[in-house]
DNA sequence: CTACAGGATGTAATCGTTTACATATACGTA
DNA sequence: TACGTATATGTAAACGATTACATCCTGTAG
């Protein structure tokens, strides 16, 4: 374990000051080019780092960006991060990734933490917006932040994400239209996250509007698909007038709606149609391919670096921005056979359609 | 943006010394115990959090462990993020994230950059082990480290993985124990990965221990899936002598070949057979399941981190670990129906066979 | 009663940078 | 020649913590 080179060496191996070292790493300050080169070559040759602990500690900014997801598993996060990190990569700036478990103790225990790295500021997704200790914390202190996926009612330092109300409003606009009457929808983290409390809000909105009312709603934990299975066939068994379509807030239960109906030897979309939320590369890859709402979960990762940036520099800049989704056609999507027509029966909408939108902030 | 409260505040405001503080803080060295209520009793009221910058300066730990993965987005390396993120949680570390895009200049880059963040010690996967200029770097340093998933066959500081060569011959036994006898490959980062490698070996060794020749290997650029589909249609309009089962070096790349064979008509298991490697939800998130070897992603993870920690106390302990792997039975994996003997065409193995199999160091 | 042990606390150096300020050198101009 | 003005470099004080060492108690043994 060799110790580390300090500018000091640099210094002394050129027989200049710390103080000209340090300008030629930064390029601020005049510095005579032949200086610039003789240091550049020491710096090379020992293979000296700056530290960025004195840096930090030194000058305020870290050139690091806190961020806080609720897992590192969930593609959709997963894919934050990708795209966060890629765009903070670009600006120079170095990412330290916390996840917080859907937990809101830890959540906030991952705040402290930032904030004892002193990052610059925090991109983050909370659970609930509205009611998360971390977020009241950050606000407290006026610590700059940008909310990841969390679209709040309230005033925030800043947020990039999508019209989940909106969106699932559009799916449900989008079953009736293939005829479906009889629709229920699966949640998992309903309780938990105000992403889930949106779709399901903007669904039954969006029934409503056409008179129509939820025929059932199935709520399971995310973590046991068990819980999936034994609701899924409780409903099936118990009456003849069960759903013929149904609407899972996220891809993964909407996959694993798919195989334990498959299981139960009911066919989709032939006998029933899901549609899933998010877009995952995973409801993608299968045939026929998940008919879902695709969020830019890259952008979102990359605008919310670019919003806090912004923020950084000006304060009191625009406090967020709602980002287009895509509703993907896919082929879990069809004309109920229920109430038929003479029509193929159960025939998937072939012409892809897609939808975009747009929002500036409004909060 | 309110400036941050420091150890000095605490100690000003208490009447104490600097010193007195820190220890408390620190829990060692003699403090009264009426001294340490009224400290702990400001730090809670000023809200106080030590600065890891300064902590990280002064002493040469900064609590923090470097980790570099391929890509964040991979649900291999995101399992494995969570693990060791887990794990580190745990003993009081934080994991500083990068992921190198399959890069091996990001993947040095991550190394310089973690370095200068002084981070303990590194957690990382690297495209080659056998010829990482990263890992080349870190050793060069002496600095403390712990690969993941690559097993080396020269001497590293520290790995954990599991043995890919043995797993992909066994897959071969299988494959070769349904009855097929045109057997393909389709893999993805052949040339990038030593994984890919290993497997590609391990399987060709598998089918040779038989007598064995692989029929045909694809392999595809894993970015866009279009490559797989001209592959795929090409060798299946060809010849009637196409292979009847495909080991996919990945599960990714085992999906979109069931969704682009199931495109061209040819039924899963039924009249081709699939096999992949890693054992990703979405995999199992399907009817049939897909038949794949898991890999203990988390246990890597966090198994690495622990023998990164034990490196760190007492320097040049065992070098690495091989754990175990398991092989799901899924239901893509069939016997093949081209020589059939009156059973069930096509007929999926129905108990679920696992292996388990466990080594200790030998590198 | 003195001395000394040992507990509790303070003092100050240090970690590797950045940066305001001081100094030195060179050049053109009055 | 002397002086102002850049331009190039050095000096030294921070940043917020840790920690060796010094100091000041208090109690107890000789």
């Amino acid at each position: 374990m060799v110790k580390p080179v300090t500018i000091k060496d640099i210094a002394q191996h050129c027989g200049l000051s710390v103080a000209t070292v340090s300008r030629v790493v930064n390029g601020k300050g005049a510095v005579r080019a032949e200086t610039v080169e003789k240091v550049e070559a020491a710096i090379q040759a020992l293979g000296y780092r700056p530290s960025m602990a004195a840096r930090a500690l030194k000058s305020a900014s870290s050139m690091t960006l806190g961020v806080i997801i609720p897992s590192l598993t969930n593609p959709v996060f997963a894919e934050t991060a990708a795209g966060l990190q890629q765009r903070a990569r670009e600006l120079g700036y170095t990412p330290l990734i916390l996840s917080s478990d859907y937990d809101d103790a830890l959540e906030l225990g991952a705040v402290e933490n930032l904030l004892a790295y002193q990052v610059d500021g925090i991109l983050l997704t909370v659970n609930d917006a509205a009611a998360s200790a971390a977020l009241q914390r950050l606000d407290e202190a006026g610590f700059p932040y940008c909310l990841m996926h969390n679209v709040p009612r309230h005033r925030v330092a800043g947020y990039i994400g999508v019209d989940n109300f909106r969106a699932a409003a559009e799916v449900a606009e989008r079953i009736l239209a293939q005829g479906h009457t009889r629709i229920g929808m699966i949640s998992g983290e309903f309780i938990r996250t105000d992403r889930a409390r949106d779709r399901h809000a903007g669904f039954l909105a969006g029934l409503k509007y056409a008179g129509v009312a939820l025929a059932q709603l199935v709520q399971v934990d995310p973590v046991n698909a068990t819980g999936l299975q034994q609701a899924l066939t409780a409903v099936y068994e118990q009456s003849e007038e069960s759903p013929t379509a149904w609407f899972c807030s996220n891809d993964l239960l909407a996959l694993a709606a798919i195989a334990q109906l498959e299981r139960m030897g009911k066919r989709v979309p032939d006998e029933i149609s899901i549609v899933g939320f998010d877009g995952i590369q995973a409801g993608a890859l299968r045939a026929p391919a998940l008919t879902s709402i695709r969020t830019p979960n890259l952008e979102i990762g990359s605008a919310a670096v670019d919003l806090l940036l912004t923020q950084l520099n000006d304060t009191s800049s625009g406090t967020g921005r709602k980002l287009g989704y895509q509703l993907v056609a896919g082929g879990t999507l069809a004309e109920t056979s229920v109430i038929r027509d003479g029509s193929t029966p159960g025939k998937t909408q072939d012409t892809p359609f897609q939808l975009f939108n747009e929002s500036k902030d409004d909060a």
